[in-house]
DNA sequence: AATAATAGAGAACTTTAGGAGAACATTCAA
DNA sequence: TTGAATGTTCTCCTAAAGTTCTCTATTATT
């Protein structure tokens, strides 16, 4: 059972990671909490890794870890919370994480870079990155890397009616572009977009 | 578990190799991270040869090598070309990689999810999520997370004018907010974007 | 009232991270 | 072959961080 400082410690230890990567000194969790002996925070940490909610490597600076965590790989971030883009509300601060994995592992997945303005009504602008997966399959509604003809290659939202397939810009000023579906193969379907600023 | 510093290095070592193709001298990792000795930047190599992060191959210059673990890493995928959104063009095959642990390290980064249409017009919808870099300055034209009179935070491109500041939401129907310089306070500024389908 | 648990301060000490640089050995390219 | 570039092995140093200790005060429990 843990105290109600021992308590706010572990909770700050925990944030502290989440959003840093790393472990906080003694001096920066005194501070944190007002506290300026560093022999208490000290007898805290201790507390706390004697409860079995922290445990240390090896013994270093900020040597320690919270228990049972999985390993930190570079790809996941911590997600603080959501922010409004439109009215101002605050922003939440949980426990999530985004897992870039998802997006870039696997053996199939390549880049593109999106020159021109078709899919600006979908997010994706001129100079962004798109990650795609190979596939020879798609479904309506998936954007996709088209090949027409077996020569030229285009980005569009996939929309099948039979046996002709219609490629739709994202873009009101462009018109949909329609072709018998053996005109038309499917190279990979767009899994996600990164734009780098 | 690595240092700061071992971090550092380790994080040049990983950006030099994708570059050029071969190992940095200890010099060169000197000059990057701005420390003089030959003998301090050879300690940290060993050290990082000693945790399984990188290993030797032979002993000649240059002669390090990632780890295997380390290069699974899959945050470098290959960029196989352009892609016409406009009207089709034919891929481009060559041999660049997009890097994305630019945008992914470092840990002074983190992801907010955007709620809102606020910053459509800058390719930035509803859902989508921003990698920001923590930090209390910006220039004219960052969009940053901006912390209002120490309550509300919102998702906003910057325009400084003197002792006022302009929080311009991309979208035109939404006019900009303007406000004492005093009032707003930067928490980052965004540095990626990523959408997940 | 006595006791135990909780809580804070801080002094004194040890350990670690990090940097400089000298001296020497090895490698590579002109 | 030879010298410059590079790598290796040292020692010395400082600041920051962690550890151990004692002293004190407060609060709840018995």
């Amino acid at each position: 059972m843990l105290t109600g400082l021992e308590e706010k410690v572990l909770q700050f230890i925990t944030r502290y990671i989440a959003q840093n990567g790393r472990a906080p000194t003694l001096v920066e969790i005194g501070a944190a909490l007002r506290i300026r002996s560093k022999g208490t925070i000290h007898r805290y940490v201790e507390s706390l890794i004697k409860k079995g909610q922290l445990h240390r490597t090896g013994r270093g600076w900020r040597g320690i870890r919270l228990t049972g965590e999985h390993s930190r790989r570079l790809t996941i971030l911590p997600l603080l919370g959501r922010i409004a883009a439109g009215r101002p509300i605050e922003a939440i601060s949980d426990q999530k994480e985004i897992n870039f994995s998802d997006l870039l592992l696997g053996a199939d997945r390549y880049v593109l870079e999106v020159h021109g303005d078709s899919m600006i009504d979908a997010g994706i602008l001129d100079g962004d990155l798109v990650v795609v997966r190979q596939t020879e399959t798609a479904e309506n509604g998936d954007i996709v890397v088209a090949l027409i003809d077996g020569g030229e290659v285009t980005l569009k939202r996939l929309r099948k009616h039979g046996a002709r397939v219609e490629l739709m810009p994202a873009n009101r000023s462009l018109t949909p572009m329609i072709y018998p579906a053996e005109r038309v193969h499917i190279q990979g379907v767009v899994v996600g977009q990164v734009r780098l600023y």
